[in-house]
DNA sequence: GAACTGTCTTCTGTCGACAATCCACAGACC
DNA sequence: GGTCTGTGGATTGTCGACAGAAGACAGTTC
């Protein structure tokens, strides 16, 4: 994944791109909670700019799914319910196991030291109970596993499937429970994948998944 | 998947949108060639509005891959290339096998006597040689598909795709071949769902899948 | 006291206009 | 003759303004 000449990032990155990009922070980020309806007079103070922008920001966000347009009404920042979760989660399962299915096999070596790299970063910031940079972390794991496949649309729709369920979390219940994710996964899934065994690898992605998704529910269920 | 009450529909359908969802059709079709570019004024006159809505239309569109945007020169028809099409249908693979494990043992019956009448639909329009109606009933079979699986995130997922391999054919080689899927293949797609064999219904969907991009590949061949 | 109705404010939907940028073409220079 | 440069037209990017719809609030009626 080469990343563009710096020159060209200025011209790609017009107006409305910038402030899709920002508005698309602020509620990863929380800053717009979930449910909330967004006005753009006032963004687009915020910005700077005038309300061509902004809308044109918040259509692009609603085609994938972040925010939720009602004519005459507004947009409104995405809820997502327990079941969406849960649709995204079957999806995730199936990618993951795709992911280790095709990794085993042919990861190119760059990427398998980042990922030693980055789960032993983790157990560092286990050591420090830095629990913000292993979140961090952590994505940073699953993006350079994605990414590692060399598949664009995959990694667009894993991406867009991770967002829908940063926007699930959100919701209320700050799932923040310390370690959730244990580094013994990643370094279990590491390790299928090094092995060259497909299968395994598969599986091991797999479980990784589900066991995200059963952490969800006892999140959800201790919520209630 | 129940369709919203009527009076809904002309609520929620304003300008952007039904803008939208002509582009789409305009392109899909096969009325604005790949690699064309597209001029925000004369969209605007054709429907009849200003140029806001066709740029929120257009942006939405670039959103979800159909067209692509560059900073003062405007939207281009997106061009897919062989490598791009072979990604998806990687994909399509994985996504096409999940479908099949889960149908197999949970079908909604109306859906599967709705495979049965579109599979001897495509029997009738075979005997009258009616080569678009059986691409038309072809798409309906996936649809109805990967609707019955009753995840929409899935649906939307699949949908996404199709319309980019539906992109790539248009980009010249017409691939229109005559019945380039034989519909001896989705009676055996739905007799493996039928018989409740997961492992059996995923295999077959996934070798369908891997046929089409045989096919795929052939035609490229052909045509250089 | 509760429900309905009319008005008023706020916000979105859409439009036309201006400025900035890019592309094509013609002319000049080497 | 080929290449570079300057100009003109066309198109996009952005803005401010107006019309229309939705929601809030108060007044009225049963």
């Amino acid at each position: 994944m080469q990343r563009p000449a710096p020159l060209d990032i200025l011209k790609a990155h017009s107006l409305p791109s910038v402030v899709q990009a920002e508005i698309e922070r602020m509620i990863l980020a929380g800053e717009l909670p979930a449910g909330q309806r967004i006005n753009e007079v006032t963004l687009a103070g915020r910005f700077g700019t005038s309300r061509g922008p902004v809308r044109e920001a918040l259509r692009a966000l609603a085609e994938c799914g972040i925010v939720r347009q009602e004519r005459n009404r507004g947009v409104f920042v995405r809820e997502v319910t327990v079941a969406q979760a849960d649709e995204v989660y079957d999806l995730r399962e199936v990618l993951d196991e795709f992911i280790g299915r095709r990794l085993a096999t042919r990861i190119p070596p760059a990427a398998l030291a980042q990922l030693d790299e980055l789960v032993a970063e983790m157990d560092r910031a286990t050591q420090a109970r830095d629990v913000k940079r292993y979140h961090g972390l952590n994505l940073a794991f699953h993006d350079t596993l994605v990414d590692a496949v060399g598949n664009q649309h995959l990694s667009a729709t894993y991406r867009r499937l991770t967002k829908e369920l940063l926007l699930f979390r959100l919701r209320g219940l700050t799932d923040g429970g310390g370690f959730s994710v244990s580094n013994a996964e990643h370094k279990a899934i590491v390790a299928a994948i090094r092995s060259g065994d497909a299968e395994r690898a598969g599986r091991t992605l797999r479980a990784h998944a589900a066991d995200s998704r059963m952490r969800m529910h006892r999140a959800v269920a201790a919520a209630s």
